[in-house]
DNA sequence: TTATTTTTGTACTAATTGGTACATTTATAA
DNA sequence: TTATAAATGTACCAATTAGTACAAAAATAA
């Protein structure tokens, strides 16, 4: 057992996990499609010839960040469920993108539903990941949802899944019809009703 | 009032309105981005010369294909209500993804949403457009829950605007949870869902 | 010092992008 | 026939794209 991770030669400089979190973030602001290389090194903080010594493509990259983007937020929910409680934690979600619009008067929305919107039909390894994704993190809402009715925190009798589904299915319809301009007066009252899936 | 069309030198050949609604579905079918102009003129059946004979640019054929959609939606949400009534007609529209879905395997959605999705923060102009577009549309939607009610058909005591603004989301919601893949059990559930929206 | 590895810098490729220029052909009215 | 407008064909442009090649510099272990 060598735990020697001194190597000859120069060290490496950067982190992987580091450059591929500021990767994620670019991705998540810009799309995959309307972020270029370039761009991406510069927000990646590398350049050109570290990118290819270390990735095998901008599409490996794209996958790597998915894959990250899937890991930090269950371990975010994780964390928010201890402190907050299940219900809580799972309003979080909503008020995040709430004050995402009051704040800067737009919204992100799910870097996996984005995704999967812009590779659907159009990048088949890619779709095939971000479903496996998708529906990892859907299975932690689930469970969330299930601890929730647990501890009596949601009283509504429908089955966890059946609540987790429609609640990520109204958050996620929130963000494009935000997205597509829609008035105050919708915005507010489908955070009403998202409110309501969880009473 | 001079009815003479005819002027001097060779008549046109293509419909405005037709290779517009080609390009519409081109469009539809394959994003704004990711139409080249190259396949958008395969599609029209129109060669370069004469599209820009005809059009400023891209941007000015993407836009007169969004006002053209929504144009003739609206048409066929009043012919289609004449013949089934209003409740039946906003299934329709559900209907209609769920059948694209057993045929084909895949769902496109409403294009004012993809274009939303696709030009937020990216292109002033259209977003400004696809916001006014989707607006008209809500209200006709809101125009056809209140017929309904009217009608007797939705019992629902929720007013009309909060009904439509609600079953749309969530069928907005339903195509990007299938594109991002979404398993058939979440589908159908979230299918039961809207349903109930209309009840 | 020397061997090794990381990182950088520069130059390049081939393909694709939306758009322009312009001469030629075709179909009509006058 | 002639003037006119529509349509075609061909060639071009400058910018951008993801990715490659390779030499040089820098940082470490031995």
């Amino acid at each position: 057992m060598k735990t020697n991770t001194q190597t000859r030669g120069r060290p490496k400089t950067f982190d992987e996990t580091e450059v591929l979190t500021r990767a994620m973030h670019y991705f998540w602001e810009h799309g995959y499609d309307n972020t270029s290389l370039d761009n991406l090194l510069v927000a990646m903080g590398i350049k050109k010839s570290s990118f290819y010594a270390t990735f095998k493509s901008k599409e490996d990259v794209f996958s790597k960040t998915l894959a990250l983007y899937r890991e930090q937020n269950m371990q975010y929910m994780r964390n928010l469920k201890e402190k907050v409680g299940p219900k809580e934690a799972m309003l979080t979600l909503m008020n995040l993108t709430i004050k995402e619009l009051e704040e800067t008067g737009k919204v992100k929305g799910c870097l996996l539903i984005n995704s999967g919107k812009e590779c659907y039909n159009r990048y088949d390894d890619l779709s095939k990941q971000i479903s496996h994704e998708f529906n990892f993190m859907q299975d932690m809402f689930e469970a969330l949802i299930q601890d929730a009715k647990d501890k009596r925190e949601i009283k509504n009798p429908k089955d966890a899944k059946t609540i987790a589904g429609r609640y990520m299915n109204a958050l996620n319809g929130l963000v494009v019809t935000i997205q597509a301009g829609a008035k105050q007066a919708l915005i507010d009252d489908l955070i009403e009703s998202l409110k309501e899936i969880l009473e």
